[in-house]
DNA sequence: AATGAATGAGCGTTCATTCAT
DNA sequence: TATGAATGAACGCTCATTCAT
């Protein structure tokens, strides 16, 4: 079962965090194995033991459910991302290198596979999960945006932003092809140093103004 | 209305064939504007003014209209991507700008940028879209792959291949963040840039067996 | 596939003829093979490689078709029953004999095991089917009515029919028993000298006017 | 309303467990009404005054439905067969006429009129209404047997067995002529006196091996 | 004779939701 | 907290039928 990152709530009895706990994991769980159809109100109160009655009594409605797990989703990987962030003693280069071979490594796993594709056809359709996503993917930029501005001071704020915006997109695109049992999932090495070889030279060489020509 | 390769019907009568692409359309339309869930036989049936008994008519099931589908809206960016390869006295580095660039600027189109992600989402648990998904971008990167070969002869096979994935893969990867009403869609002509700096950078520099290091 | 006993009907185009045999042919091929619920119009055009259009062309009602099919099939169970009838130089106890035997074998034919029980559930509720069943059966009876007069002629004709009605319905209901792929369908022979020695039993010792005491 | 051997679900409120039985009659009086095609989901809920969605949470499929229906409607008969076996003080000759009548007044009954001849019709393409058929009348069988047994002891057990299959096959055989509104449901009288003549003789006179010859 | 096209009704099933217990 | 019961809408699909071509 994937991790999660629950946001506590406050009060309630002991049980009542766990219920929420417990949903989330399985409608997560479904969400990965079996898409976001799958992810019924009903298929979830199975797959957590609990009667359809009772779920709506954690979550009014499957709105409610499904807002939970993104934040619960999206926290989890906010909370890894800021946990990268600082090293003491490591050229940025190198930083950056682990960096995205922290993401790509990330990719491959089932839960970023198979959980990203859906939010980002959700976002398609519902401004919320578009927020929630954007926001996330904006948190994921902070780190990459200061390796940049170590490697390249001199780029303007602006142009260094979206020089994180490429480089996070990018790792992102590989995702349906070398991720979780995608066919290109073996030579995910490969890409990695690929990837790294080119970010690296790419931040080194950008000149101030150079995108805006 | 979105593009659509339809391969016409032999036989039949002229209403059957303007009510075959007639469905495709309309479909492909729910699946833009609404998302694949809203793509029902109802509404598909509805948005084309005419009734469900006669859609199945059509359609028997509704794996035959997404399959047909999905083959229609592969088969028009398959003819996309192979008219662009050849051209004759422009540099191989300003042919590889040129086929980024479409690339991009199709990934801004609200087809592009609705379809996809829905795609992606469904291969995850449809073996038959990732199939013909997967199908569609191998054909794409075939354009890649030749560029790359031109720009650097010492590349063996499988390497260029590579290359011409993460390229691939780079571009698909900025749909979320600067396709059609995505936040940084105002910034694509800047994301185009610093593509084409950093692919050419990248293919032009690459080493055989680098990336196997 | 399955006799059918087509009344030739007057009139109409050489391939008209045809076109009418061939889909009784292949609605009685669904039914014994899948049952009533699968004879379907259009199960019934497919199986004669025939649209469904045309096939409303020789049965414009559904209807049509069943009673056109159940005539044909009683027909061909009535000429068979007609054909027994006389033999000279066989004792009246043993011609007994060979009708119910022939009545027992082609109870075990998958034909019959499989159409009778839908004749008999649609009688039920469908007085045409009731009727016509019920015609066929009187029909069957007379030869063993005759039978029965020669070896019992003190009886009188009422009993005798009763009689006949008896023998008649006791190897019908064997039908869900020993018939085709029934559990006992192998011990049939048994059951074969256990009605023969039954019925000419009771044929031969019952009294006048006992039935009625 | 037939009767019908509910097996009483423990837990629940009793609102629920009237709605069970009340579905389960429902759905009988339908396939004794108007035959099993008429039986359906929608047609069953409205019988019992209750939404569509809500006879889905009583029987999740109609498979569910059926099976319960078969079970109820078969143990009804089969404690019925049951309750007759063993009566003390009677000649083992006039238990089984007994037995006999019992059955062909069942026979005569709308119920046992209207739902066999669906469920033998059902038996040639359902092996599940096949085997509880089957395994029902092995049960009414067994009082058969152990008169067979007492009346003709020198029989051995494989033959005392097809001989009480005949004998019960026979009765069943006049449903289609003499049960509920057939055309011969006034001489059912007639026809049981015969029955009983018939099989007692054939009891008490058939030999060991006779019906292997 | 035969096909193509369309309708309207019904089927079994799944779903999010609500509310009484 | 938790279950049981109920609703109403929608889903994909099959069907008998009709009619133009």
């Amino acid at each position: 079962m994937p991790d999660l990152a629950i946001v506590q709530r406050e009060g309630g009895y002991a049980r009542g965090r766990e219920g929420h706990v417990q949903i989330l994991r399985a409608a997560l769980g479904l969400l990965v194995d079996s898409g976001y159809r799958a992810m019924s109100m009903r298929r979830v109160a199975e797959a957590c033991d609990m009667k359809l009655g009772n779920l709506t009594y954690y979550f009014p409605t499957k709105e409610d459910l499904v807002r939970e797990l993104l934040d619960a989703v999206i926290s989890s990987y906010e909370t890894e991302f800021d946990a990268i962030v600082h090293e003491t003693g490591v050229s940025a280069e190198d930083r950056l290198a682990e960096v995205c071979i922290l993401i790509l490594e990330d990719i491959c796993t089932k839960k970023t596979t198979r959980v990203f594709p859906e939010l980002w056809a959700l976002s398609n359709h519902d401004p919320f999960v578009l927020d929630r996503v954007q926001e996330m993917y904006a948190r994921a930029r902070v780190a990459l945006d200061e390796i940049i501005a170590e490697i390249n001071p001199a780029l303007p704020e602006d142009e260094r932003r979206i020089l994180a915006l490429f480089i996070s997109g990018s790792m992102e695109g590989l995702t349906m092809f070398a991720g979780h049992e995608k066919p290109f999932q073996p030579q995910m090495p490969w890409l990695e140093r690929i990837a790294v070889k080119s970010f690296v030279q790419l931040v080194s060489t950008i000149q101030p103004g150079e995108m805006r020509s």
